[in-house]
This record gives C-alpha cells, structure tokens and sequence, in this order.
RNA sequence: GGCUCGUUGGUGAAAUGGUUAACACAUUGCCCUCUCAAGGCAACAUUCACGGGUUCAAAUCCCGUACGAGUCACCA
C-alpha cells in the first residue's frame, strides 16, 4: 500500500492540493521591507498584559514598515475556549486603539487571506496533512493516553528524554496495511509528524531579539493533528498559517523558544519559507521578595480590564507597554511627545532579554503627564465617557454640572507646565467632589483645618473676608493684594520672609490664613488655587458654605 | 532530570574593553511657593549574582558555580 493511497484513506474527501492553497494566497504585494504580523491570541479568557505586549509590537511593526496587521483566533482547543473571550479581545485591541487590517468578527470578514479562525480552516490543514502523509513525512499514531504515560513513566524513570522519538515511535515504521486496517477497524489515532531529525546535531537559529541560538534538533514525532476534533496541533497551524498568511515576523512569548526546531523542521518539510522570530520575555510580577512570572489569576494589572476600569487613558497602558518592551521608547517619547506611538521604531535588538516587572507607579507617571497634556475639554469627555460605564454617581454629577466641572479641571492646565493632578479618570472625583453643592448635603463631611482651629477666629475671618473684602470682579493679582491686607489687619503675617523671621509675633502667616477659606470652602487644605475655585463658586455658594460650616460647627 | 535563556540600584534600564556606571520612575532632603500639584537643585549601585582566568585596562571576553525563568501534552 502506498503512502498515496493511505493518505486517500484518511482524507478521502480532501480533493484540493497544496498547489491549490499555494494559488488561492499568493504572496503579497506590499512595499520592500513591509512586515506582516499578526496577533493570534487563543481564546481562553480575557487580555492579559503580555498578550497586550505582543499586540502593541506587531502594530508598530505593521504600521512603521507600511506592512500588515493581522488578528487570528486560535480556537484550536475547544475545550478551553470561554465563551465571550473574542468580544473582550476585539474590544480592548478597539480601546487601545490597535485595531488588525484583517480580521474575522461576528462573521464579518476583512482581509483576503482568511478565514481568519483556524477551527474554519480545517480543510486547509487536512489537504497539508494529506500531503505530508502522501510523501511519507506524517503518520496515523494508535499510541493510547494509558501507553503514552506509560513511555513517559519509564523514561522519566531511566533518565531518558521524554517524548516520542526513536525506538519510541511505536508506529512510525508500521506497514501501511496494518495502519489501514486499524483505520478501518475505527480506532482511534493522531497524526504524527516524521521527524528526520537528530538530537545529537545542532540547528541553529537567529531570533530578532536574543540573537543566534544553538540548539539540539527536533527528532520527536509531535502530533500534528489530534484525535477527538481533527484539528491541527498549535505547532502545525502555525506553520500552515504563517505561511499561507504571509506572514514576515512572528513575535511571540519565550515560552515558544523551545519549540523552534521543531517548527524549522516542519516549514522544511513543505519547502516553505520560515517567518523571523521575536520572541519576547515574560512579564514578571514581585511577590513579597519573590519574582514570579504575572499571573490572571493572583494579579488584577494583569487584566487589561483592570485599566479599564481604573480610568487610565489609552495611550498610558501603551506607553509604559512600549517602555518595558523597548529601552529607548522613553527617550523616543520626549523627543517626539506628540507622534503617534505606531511611529515608534521598535527594534527587537533593544528588547530586554530577560524578564520585565510591571510597574505600576511608572504607569501613573505616564499618565499624569499624558492626562495633564489634554484640553480640559478633552479630558472632560474622556472622564464622562469613563463615567458613564463604570461611576454612575460621577457621571450624573458631572453631566449636572459640565461648566464648573470643566472650569475646574482647567485649573492652572493652560501654562506651560500644566498641573499633573489625575493618574486616571478614576481618581479625579477623589480630587474635585466638593466643587458639586449636593456633595455637602452628606453628613460625612469633615473639615481638616491646620495650624488654625478656633472656631470663633475662623468665623471672625470668614465673615471679615466675604463682607468686606470679597470682589467677584477682582484679578487674581488684586484678590491676593486684598487677602493679604485682611491678613495684616487681623495680625496674621502676609511677608513669608517677615513671619519667618519671628513667628511668635504673629498669629500664623498667609498660608494658614488662606487654609482658613480654602477649608471653609473645599474641607481640604490642599487644593489646586484658591482663586481659581472662588470664581467657580462665586459668592452666594461661598456664602452658604460659610453657612454650611456654621452649621456644623 | 534533559535542553534553552537570563542575572547592572526599590523599579525600567544605558554602557558593546578605556576617565567619577547615563537616563526615567519611586524614595528622601533643600529651594520656590497662599496650601496642594508642578518646577528647580541635590542625595541614593565604594560597583555591575559569585569565584577564577585573559588583558596595560573588564559590567563588558573566556571558564566554572549559584540563583531565577521557560520548555519537555492529542494546551496554546
């Protein structure tokens, strides 16, 4: 019996060729030096860091190099697949604005080199898994999971490598009349690929990132296809769909280093092209004094939600993604603060090579600056939009009350170095909540006066200032003139230089004057400049919050 | 256990054989200042996991050790 002929027997339905394939997607027309990557997530929950991490690089690489970018569900384990996890997937690459040029979404189909699920390309990996058979390069296995554990057991036990290699191979060398025969019998089995290698030799390889790598070659026959649904292994799909996708450069974890021969010897068996590889180091995470790879389940920053639901602006997340993933990202950033992160040249020479922890604080650095940058406007949209899906309160507020809102988010945010209050939208209302009146209405409320304390003397000020002194009309210049002629008045120093020189010759100086109306007026004695807030408030809501602490006190 | 990769401060890191080991974040201090935020200035690795070697010279090259990580599935 020929190869031929027991390829027929277990494909017998695939009439297409390899050639066939080979017509259907051609090479690509694209610029000299265009990439094309791609971003082939399985989806078995929800977007993890990493994978962000890979998604950000294949976009620069795409986009910089006028190449592209391609999404690829690899839904080849059904049995971990979790129902909704493409949603989340197409959703934040939406968010974060790293959207594929193809792609396969709720049966919309972009792109020409799809279907871009690999469950719906189970026919393409038949026809190159016929072809494999019909050369003699793959075989059908009838190795039961009760005897594959049994091989493991002894060589684990005798030191031996694991895997089926050799004399192991039970049926590799097989007739092809006793395999037929047990086909027909319905037994069941894997398809296995024929490996030609030898673990004595080396392969050699060059990854983008890590550089050349010596290794032993492949001689395990790995499954390439599986028994229960026919799907392909992830080892084989890759190679098929790499290759008939396109694709120039695949950038994925360091856990796949060591599969690289492997593949090498699986893209030689069809006499394909391999892609390049990036393979990137793992995000780390500190525990305690341990350092330990980031994990889904232990750490909330290592959902992509988790910045979501924080408020952190887009472009932060990017940002200190690129910061870990390229040494020079920053220094690019401050030399170009306003180009598109894409433009970023990424180099996968400049990619650490070991792994990277995730820091947060430096996240909230990146982020300040980036929120500190935008108009008030702008930023006012985003914190609604914010808003709207995860703070129904802030959201009702902010809508109530969009004017003083924006006035106060302008603050001291059209200079040159504008404020860095806000690390993300989620702790802006922490920040700003006693500029909306019903906020004061909460009987929580407490006032965090300082040096100053004494009732009768904060309400001699407060009743002084407003009466007598306070002008809706005054600049700012005007206002602090008039504040520190009160200030004197009532022995309070408005000289810093003069109080310091003599503290006991005065009740306290202009900043534990001014921490008086500060506190009156916002409860807090840190706020952004008091002028800026009276004119938001205007003096009939200063008036009745005058009230609202005599009130309580 | 086999194979592979890695190890520079609290964090991300630069340096690719040559003066005092960049820079950014964090921390601390000072200055400025109506508080805060910012900004300015400073401090923070007697030394590059450890041991040996090559060299006039090593964080950088070589060897060994330790430690960490990845992988060795009909999971990706």
């Amino acid at each position: 019996m020929t190869n031929q002929e027991l390829a027929d027997l277990i494909f017998p339905n695939i009439t297409k060729t390899v050639e066939d394939y080979e017509l259907m997607y051609p090479k690509r027309v694209l610029p000299e030096g265009a990439k094309v990557v791609r971003f082939a997530p399985s989806p078995t929950g929800f977007m993890h860091i990493g994978n962000m991490m890979s998604a950000t690089i294949n976009y620069c690489l795409a986009k910089s190099s006028n190449g592209v970018f391609f999404l690829r569900n690899e839904d080849t384990d059904q049995k971990r697949s979790v129902e909704g996890s493409v949603d989340f997937i197409y959703h934040t690459l939406d968010y974060y604005h790293i959207m594929p040029d193809e792609y396969e979404y709720n049966g919309e189909v972009v792109g020409s080199y799809g279907p871009y699920i690999q469950s719906k390309r189970i026919e393409i990996y038949h026809t190159f898994i016929k072809y494999l058979i019909s050369i003699g390069r793959a075989y059908p296995c009838f190795l039961t999971s009760a005897e594959l554990e049994e091989i493991r057991a002894y060589q684990s036990k005798s030191k031996r490598r694991i895997g089926i290699y050799g004399r192991y191979a039970k049926f590799r060398d097989v007739p092809n009349e006793e395999l037929a025969q047990r086909i027909k019998n319905g037994e069941k089995f894997v398809i296995r690929f024929r490996s030609e290698g030898d673990f004595n030799k080396k392969f050699i390889f060059e990854d983008l990132t890590k550089g050349k790598i010596e290794m032993p070659q492949n001689d395990i026959d790995v499954p390439i296809m599986k028994s229960e649904n026919l799907l392909p292994t992830y080892h084989f799909a890759h190679v098929i769909d790499d290759h008939l996708m396109r694709t120039t450069h695949v950038v994925r974890g360091e856990e796949w280093m060591s599969s690289v021969p492997l593949h090498f010897e699986l893209f030689a068996a069809f006499g394909f092209k391999m892609p390049k590889y990036i393979h990137t180091s793992l995000i780390l995470k500190k525990d305690g004094d341990t350092i330990r790879k980031i994990s889904k389940r232990k750490d909330p920053e290592a959902l992509m939600f988790f910045y979501e639901e924080k408020g952190y602006p887009y472009l932060a997340v990017i940002d200190a993604v690129l910061t870990i993933a390229n040494s020079n990202f920053e220094e690019w950033r401050t030399n170009h603060p306003d180009t598109p992160f894409y433009c970023f040249p990424f180099s996968p020479k400049k990619m650490s090579s070991s792994g990277a922890l995730f820091d947060l604080d430096k996240l909230d650095n990146i982020s300040k600056n980036i929120i500190a940058k935008m108009p008030a406007e702008t930023l006012y949209e985003e914190y609604l939009e914010w808003a709207k899906k995860y703070d129904e309160h802030v959201y009702n507020l902010i809508t109530n009350h969009k004017d003083d809102t924006i006035s106060f988010l302008n603050i001291e945010r059209t200079c040159k170095k504008p404020r860095k209050d806000y690390e993300n939208y989620s702790s802006i209302y922490h920040k700003t909540w006693y500029i909306y009146d019903e906020e004061w209405d909460k009987e929580e409320i407490t006032y965090d006066f300082g040096k100053i304390t004494d009732k009768d003397e904060i309400k001699k000020i407060m009743r002084e200032y407003l009466n007598n002194y306070y002008n809706e009309s005054d600049t700012e210049e005007v206002w602090f003139n008039k504040i520190k002629e009160l200030c004197d008045k009532l022995n309070y120093c408005s000289d810093m230089k003069k109080y310091k020189e003599k503290p006991a010759a005065y009740k306290g100086n202009v900043a534990d004057f001014t921490t008086i109306m500060r506190v009156v007026l916002t409860t807090s004695s840190m706020t952004p400049n008091l002028y800026d807030i009276m004119k938001i408030l205007g003096r009939d809501r200063m008036q009745h919050r005058f009230e609202i602490f005599l009130k309580k006190y």
